[in-house]
This record gives C-alpha cells, sequence and structure tokens, in this order.
DNA sequence: TATCCTATGATTAGCCC
DNA sequence: GGGGCTAATCATAGGAT
C-alpha cells in the first residue's frame, strides 16, 4: 500500500498478483513473529500456494508440526471443537478419530524440554550426526530449518541489556542483524544453554494451504465456464 | 509501531502485552483476508490464545476447517509431508493414521459446490431450518459464522464498477462498509447466485494455538524457577 | 523474475475517555 | 477492558535495474 492505494479485490494481473502474494507473505510471516514475541505466545505459520514450489513455514517445520499437535492436544473444556463440529455430522466422527490419534501423539511424543535439550545436544556436537538424511537438498532444508528454530529462541530471549552493543543498534529488528542462518550459526558456536528454556503453552499460529497443483485462478465471473475447471480434484 | 519504536521482546506489563496481542491479532487477520482476496486463495486464520475465551477464527470456524481439510488432502506431489516428518518416526506414523482418515474424510464430504448451495438455500428459507443447535449462544455464534462466511465471498467477488456509488466510496475497504452481519443480512435477501462460485484450490492460510489454560507467562531467565511451572500439563 | 529504492498509504503505541 | 484519536513508525506499489 503505497503510491497507490489498492483496492480489496483479486488482483487482474499475473505478476502483479505473485509479487503482491510474495510481499504479502513476507509481511504475514513477520506479523506472526512479532505477536509470537511480543506477547509471549507459542506460534507458528505455514503459507502453501500454488507460488512456491516449497510452502514457507515459521518458525520452522519441525517446530510448526510441533505447534499444530499441541494445539490439538488442547483439553476439551473450550468450545473450540464443539462449534468446529456443529454443523457437520461427519466431520464430528472424523474429529473423533482424530482425537484418539492425538493422544497417542502425545503419549508418544518426547516432552518440550527433552526435544529442545536434544536438539541443542545435536547441534552441538554436529548436524549431521543428528539428521539422518540422504537427499542432499533435502538436507539443506533441514539444516536451515534448525537454524532457523534455534535462531528464533535466540531472539526471543535476547534482551537489549545483554547485547554487546546495545545502543548502537539502529535497525528495525534489532537482534538478528545477519541472516537468520548466520545469527544461528554464530549462536551454535557459543553457548547454547539460554535456548533451553521452553516457551509456555500460551498460543500458536498457523498459516498453511491446500492443494491446487495448477494455477486455476478465480476471476470475475465468467471465469468458471471453462468446464475442465469442474473436473479438478478439488472438487471431486 | 507508533509514538515510539517497540523492541522485539517480551512485553512486561500485562496490559499492554494484552493490548498488544488484541490489536495485533486484529492486524494479522486483515493480513490474511487481504491476501486471500487479491491473490484469489484459500485461506483461513484460527487464533486461539489465553486472552481470549473464544478462538478467533477467519472467515468462519466452518471455512477454517474446510480449508485445513483441504491442505490435509493435498496429494502427496509435494514435499510438504515428507519435510514435515522427515526428523521424527513416532510423528511419521501419526501422519501417516491421519492420512488415511483425511481419505475417508474426503470420500464422504459434500463437494465445495454442494455444500455452498446447500448453505445458501439454507439462508434463503430460514437459518433456523438448517441449525441444528440447542444452545442458544452457540446458534448465535453459528449465525454469525455463516453471516461472516456469506460476507466474505460476496466481498470477494463484488467488483467496484458493480458498486452502486463506486466512486462515493471513500474507505479504506471499500466493500462491506456495515458490519459484516449488516452485510450479509442485505446480501441473503438479495440473489445469492453471486455467491455460489467457488474459489480455486490455491492456498490455504490458518492461524491457530494450542494449550495453556493457565496465564504462564515467559519473561527473562530466572522466571523458571517456579517448579510448578515444569508441573504444567503440557510437559507431561 | 528477483532485488533494490522510496514516496506514500497503512498500521499502531501511547493516551484519553 | 474496550473504543477512539493521532503522531510516528512500518510496509509496500510501482518504478528502475
Amino acid at each position: 500500500m503505497a503510491r497507490k492505494k489498492v483496492q480489496l479485490q483479486w488482483i487482474m494481473g499475473d505478476t502483479a498478483r505473485r509479487t503482491t502474494y510474495k510481499k504479502g507473505v513476507k509481511g504475514l510471516m513477520k506479523k506472526v513473529k512479532e505477536l509470537s514475541i511480543l506477547c509471549g505466545i507459542e506460534a507458528c505459520a505455514v503459507v502453501y500456494s500454488p507460488y512456491d514450489l516449497q510452502p514457507e513455514v515459521w518458525p520452522s517445520p519441525v517446530e510448526a508440526v510441533r505447534v499444530i499437535g499441541e494445539f490439538k492436544c488442547r483439553p476439551e473444556n473450550d468450545q473450540t471443537k464443539k462449534r468446529f463440529n456443529q454443523e457437520n455430522h461427519t466431520r464430528q466422527r472424523v474429529a473423533k478419530a482424530k482425537d484418539q490419534l492425538v493422544k497417542q501423539q502425545k503419549k508418544n511424543r518426547r516432552t518440550e524440554m527433552e526435544n529442545l535439550m536434544y536438539q541443542c545436544q545435536a547441534g552441538g556436537k554436529g548436524l549431521q550426526e543428528y539428521l539422518n538424511i540422504k537427499d542432499s537438498s533435502d538436507l539443506m532444508w533441514s539444516i536451515d530449518d534448525r537454524l532457523k528454530a534455534v535462531g528464533h529462541r535466540m531472539e526471543y530471549f535476547h534482551h537489549p541489556a545483554t547485547q554487546p552493543g546495545g545502543a548502537a543498534a539502529p535497525a528495525t529488528v534489532p537482534v538478528a542483524q545477519g541472516t537468520p542462518l548466520e545469527v544461528a550459526l554464530e549462536s551454535l558456536e557459543n553457548q547454547m544453554l539460554v535456548d533451553i528454556a521452553p516457551r509456555p503453552p500460551d498460543s500458536l499460529v498457523t498459516v498453511g494451504y491446500p492443494g491446487g497443483q495448477d494455477m486455476m485462478l478465480p476471476g470475475p465471473y465468467g471465469h468458471y465456464e471453462d468446464l475442465s475447471f469442474w473436473g479438478h480434484p478439488f472438487f471431486t
């Protein structure tokens, strides 16, 4: 929103729409990060779209799965599930089955504390000992995930007073001035004890998206006259 | 971010933190809505936190469930699940079981088109025929959900050219100048055919949060010395 | 197509009620 | 606690490269 007010409607231009999407996701991620750090809530964000082969995940895929898992493990005394299912009996049955699965998941899952210490140990002793991945591209991804997650936690527990040159930090985001990778690498090489303290189970923020390999884009009313659209797997 | 630059760190003051949270969630929702409309992607947002009894959901709880379901139904040809599970064998097993459930869910679920038409019919003929809910507060919630969802779709397919006084709209968000409820009610009373056209299965945005009834808030290093914290259900 | 730049609209911290 | 206000920071559309 600059130089010209943007109308709240679908962007016609392919390139412009993609650009807006890219910027929007970036901004959204920043918002989630802010909310998470400022308010001390557990959060994650997953944005999956046809514009990207790989989904955008914050703070990392592994963390995201954990946080989502926690969300689903929430006690039943809130009305979430009730409200989520009150209109569809089929969904109710599915949700019930899911709950059972989730319970088993919780039973088997490492605790937050153990998980963190495990990750820190692995990071300190050598990532390759911990990561057992064949494909090199996957390996890179995993490393990046881990580093981003650690970097985020470091950032979270950093305080201006403990920063080397607190007053000298001019950037909008004072901590983590290098790339997440750089910040995290440095963190790994120093003591990582500060990273062990877990966050409270306050909140979760998730951003994700469903199927659609093709770029079937919506437009003004006439766009669905192409019958092949209705045959899309999404509608079957 | 006004009047004073805010440091990216946990907000100490209880009231200030809550206020920031409230404003932040509102902003986040708006961002998700923008991304969804501007880029034509399916999205939902769920924010569940100790600051609210009821979770904040966009566009509505029912829509959110549908969108999340679609996300989980995505074909395996992307690397999401692979990446999400590559570090935890337990989670892999759970995910597998979930996939099977999801397949059954997909099999039983109404199609997008049928769902929308059904909702529109129910809206036109009388909500109470369609909603079978005893508790009046739940009823109110359901109605609000439905209206918000319809309102959102109406907004999505509106174009400035089709608006009555297009040039006269001064607001930042030109469409839906009344409350969502007002807009949706008016929509229901007019033809709803425009609302039938579904969106493409492009993307999904979800925002949610996990457990934590108590307000166990994180702080600088010393905050976890209270042993009762470690006994929190979250860590067992 | 991605990245950088910057004017400008959008967002929001701190107050007040 | 919630809603409105306003100054000041933030985010980003459009253009250049």
